[in-house]
DNA sequence: TACTTTTTGTATCGTTCGACACAAAATCCT
DNA sequence: AGGATTTTGTGTCGAACGATACAAAAAGTA
């Protein structure tokens, strides 16, 4: 973001992108408070001094995660939501969607923001931070409902508010699940269940 | 549990059960990481050597905490799901007691086991712990259902084990919908929404 | 080549962490 | 009363925490 690309002076030794991408891991598996320093910098391959150089401070490096994280998974999932024909299908690919990454071998399980409910406390501003992070998804689902309605695949009635906090209830769940252990296959058997609750009627 | 009531010495100056509760308020608060040995003194009114003679260490106490939060909520959430007529209701009634006690102003909002998912995380030792504690609701849910089956009040054909990993994981989300400031009316509204996805039509 | 600028590695800062040593204080037992 | 036993408060331990000071190293610029 507001980075200095200064040409001039020693080159940087390290590609700051994929640092920022092992760091993410670390806070992802560990939290902001049991992650050390220590972790972070033997995962990023850099001494202390220049982690603080180029990110600033651990705090600030982890919000800078945060984004990160969210630059890669977010797209997709808002995309999901959004190009399916109706709502309803559209929060079924969103928490389909979610079954399957949330349970991905290849990070660990359970969403990054969602999951920094508890690590995060303590440390006054990140909780914020991540909260109003996680208020957006409830955002999304809201927005997506009100098109539908608009766009008359969803009943004029249906309390928008109850069903999208409902469905990002079930997506948070999922993430505890995730780190329970609970694989993409038993996650997708809740989303398809919270498919049930559609207003008007199953099949 | 295996507490010496030794009638020689010194008598304890503090009521072990207030401390532990006090204890247990911090810990479900801020999680165990980034609860510090200060934090506890200070909540319960004791020195450390106080707190290491009664309770042994900082982890020792932390689980004596679950346990003790556990031994509060849980005979009523047990109660709730049980003693109803149905299943169906039973579900409901687990669903909307956690809808109100997880959004209680007398207490953090949240469970405190579901969220100490990542808290607990760094230690080893506690995260299984927590694990397990946290599979216990799910097999509890399971068994109603089974014994709805059994009743005659449940389809035979029921996905048992799908059906309960998903009121749980809405149990679970709900936590940290507390957490972020949803109100209890609003966590009742998740609760009601849930229910819509019970086999065999809504209504 | 000499100077400026930035990064690197080493080494360490002051703080806080969890945990405990120690002796004074408080009770029971004889 | 006097010993036995346990808890209390004070003080501090070594380790780990997040964060820097510092000088050597590596680049551009003149």
């Amino acid at each position: 973001m507001s980075e200095k690309t200064s040409t001039r002076g020693r080159p940087r030794a390290f590609d700051r992108t994929a640092a920022l991408d092992a760091a993410t891991r670390v806070f992802w598996q560990k939290g902001f408070t049991a992650t050390s320093m220590n972790d972070l910098c033997e995962a990023m391959g850099i001494g202390s001094p220049s982690l603080y150089a180029a990110f600033g401070s651990k705090e600030q490096l982890y919000t800078e995660a945060i984004r990160h994280y969210g630059a890669q998974g977010a797209p997709q999932l808002c995309d999901a939501l959004e190009s399916a024909p109706t709502a309803k299908l559209g929060v079924e690919a969103f928490l389909r969607f979610s079954a399957r990454s949330l349970a991905c071998p290849a990070g660990p399980s359970g969403c990054m923001v969602v999951l920094s409910a508890v690590a995060s406390e303590g440390v006054a501003g990140l909780a914020d931070m991540i909260v109003e992070e996680r208020k957006r998804s409830l955002k999304m689902i809201e927005a997506r409902l009100q098109r539908g309605i608009k766009e008359g695949d969803l009943s004029r009635e249906t309390k928008v508010k109850a069903l999208a906090r409902f469905f990002v209830t079930v997506q948070q769940g999922m993430s505890i699940q995730a780190r329970d252990g609970a694989s993409s296959k038993e996650l997708d058997g809740v989303a398809a269940m919270a498919m049930g609750a559609w207003p008007g009627g199953r099949r």
